[in-house]
RNA sequence: GGGCCGUUAGCUCAAUCGGUAGAGCAACUGACUCUUAAUCAGUAGGUUACAGGUUCGAUUCCUGUACGGCUCACCA
């Protein structure tokens, strides 16, 4: 049978418990994590030993080397991993062979031993007892080369995240930088809040959305594509700084770097403008890569990127004419059409701002170090606030970083009766069959109404963001458990039930 | 959704031109009281993803399906 092993496992399970010994014990008094022997003991010569301290310690055996009637094995926790000897004068004949037999690699076991330094120089617990703490079923992958089948990988995160070190790795980082993410927002004063996730009006972005029903209002319902509309309501409301880390929905493709449901933080300043936000946002992440890594150097994909502060910043019209040596504001909106289709690009919109928006998409992969591009058009920016001295512009940017998309911010437009009119654009677009553009939001131009501060909001793609932390190739790989196609494990559970 | 590629033992990988499917690790039995991917001797483990087809004979060639990867389109 395929699963020999763990039939074996379930029979050995059994015969314990029929010779008394639980295979699930429920605790284990555990006085020093490995790190905390490593640190503590330190100062052990090769050969010396220290028979006056005791240690409790726990975790995963990854390793065994067996010599007769002695051997060395290795446990795995959280923290690192330590060696421990044990032999059979050290722990008596019946709780030597009680581990040759039951403690396999894989299994958890809880020692307890004082430490010493083997001869060749490696930390070590002696082991006076031993105690299985978890029997486990199934074997694990091989030691040496891990797991590589990407559908284990990322199907059972967790046996990617026992054989894997980098993985593991990686997940540490991801959580390590939303700590600081969260520290760096509340010495700001920024308050973490809530918002819906179900939603009747979709807003905020352009995507689009899964639906979901409610049976109690018998009303269908959107997963969120963004918190947007309700964190400028709080503000409207009186919060002065907010800020949300949390779940946006996409029903859209999947890719590298698109992931059907991806973690977004978003935050609002009251009395703050598109040129706060960049100080902001070049703040948080420069700060984040500089405590995670000490440098504001960190190397993705074999590219060198600086997160040193200040950042470029170039209006998008420039960096287009940068790029494509053209001129962007003496050239009528029939020229760049004509340059587009040149370029073998038919934008189904041939709005200037539209016109404008295929342009950068020719040239945004020119981008490597963190660059700013601001002052996007009017068109293809419905919630940002009219540029301050640019007509057909808002004050908006884009963080753009190795061609990606990183942060999306503006100063938000807080004019109810502009804001009115770009939602029924929005709604001529959709009519017209532009399936990603907004919805009228009435209530949002009713709160908009009792009046909003100038206010400066901004959005963090913080997946994209943790993949440079982690040096990333995949979206997937920075998401615990990214969305796969359902497996047929029932089938599986079927057959065992009839057992 | 389109195109290309992949799926062999629990894990990592072999298998010539279409000719009995192998190795290392893990498992099991045995030897070994300071090893570092411990070592040594032996045993067992396979519907070659699934369903068809071609053939005397298919892991190998063909078709379809499932799952995955890359890529294009859409999006952040």
């Amino acid at each position: 049978m395929s699963d020999s092993i763990r039939e074996q496992r379930l029979q050995e399970i059994a015969e314990l418990r029929a010779q008394g010994v639980n295979p699930y014990p429920h605790e284990f008094e555990r006085t020093h994590t490995t790190d905390k022997i490593l640190e503590t003991f330190a100062y052990l010569q090769p050969e010396q030993t220290l028979e006056s301290e005791t240690v409790h310690c726990a975790g995963r055996v990854i390793a065994i080397r067996d010599h007769g009637k002695s051997a060395f094995f290795v446990i795995s926790d959280y923290y690192g991993k330590i060696q421990v000897y044990i032999r059979q004068a050290g722990v008596g004949e019946e709780a030597y062979s009680f581990f040759k037999k039951h403690i396999n690699v894989g299994d958890y076991a809880g020692i307890v031993g004082f430490p010493f330094r083997s001869k060749t120089g490696e930390l070590t617990i002696y082991t006076q007892q031993i105690q299985l703490l978890t029997k486990t079923v199934r074997p694990l992958p091989e030691k040496w080369h891990g797991i590589k089948d990407k559908e284990v990988i990322y199907r059972q995160r967790y046996v990617d995240l026992i054989a894997n070190d980098e993985s593991m790795k990686r997940f540490k980082v991801r959580f390590e930088a939303l700590k600081l993410i969260r520290e760096f927002m509340n010495n700001r004063q920024f308050v973490e809040v809530e918002t819906p996730m179900l939603q009747y009006i979709l807003g905020g972005a352009s995507a689009r959305p899964f639906v979901t029903r409610m049976n109690a209002y018998d009303i269908d319902l959107y997963l969120r594509i963004a918190p947007e509309l309700y964190l400028k309501r709080l503000i409207v409301g009186g919060f002065d700084r907010v800020y949300e880390i949390n779940r946006n929905f996409r029903n859209e493709g999947v890719s590298y770097k698109h992931s059907p449901e991806f973690t977004m933080m978003e935050c609002y300043q009251a009395y703050a403008d598109y040129e706060d936000m960049m100080e902001l946002t070049e703040s948080l992440m420069s700060s984040v890569v500089k405590k995670m890594f000490g440098t504001y150097l960190l190397t993705y994909q074999g590219v060198e990127i600086n997160f040193e502060p200040p950042w470029e910043r170039i209006p998008m019209i420039d960096f287009i004419n940068r790029h494509l040596q053209m001129d962007v504001d003496s050239s009528s909106d029939a020229q760049l059409l004509d340059y587009l289709k040149q370029r073998g690009q038919e934008p189904e919109l041939t709005d200037r701002g539209h016109l404008i928006e295929a342009l950068w998409d020719l040239v945004e992969d020119k981008v490597v170090q963190p660059v700013f591009i601001i002052d996007h058009p009017i068109e293809i920016s419905p919630l940002a606030k009219k540029h301050r001295s640019k007509a057909g512009l808002t004050e908006r940017f884009e963080l753009i970083i190795y061609g990606r998309e990183m942060a999306n911010a503006f100063s938000e437009l807080n004019d109810p009766v502009d804001q009115r009119e770009r939602f029924e654009g929005q709604v001529k677009l959709r009519e017209s069959g532009d399936e990603e553009a907004q919805m009228m939001d009435m209530d949002f131009v009713r709160a908009l109404e009792y009046g909003m501060p100038p206010t400066g909001g901004l959005g963090i793609g913080i997946d994209r963001f943790i993949m440079f932390l982690s040096d990333a190739p995949s979206i997937r790989d920075v998401i615990a458990f990214p969305l796969v196609r359902p497996e047929m494990v029932y089938q599986e559970y079927d057959e065992e039930g009839e057992e």
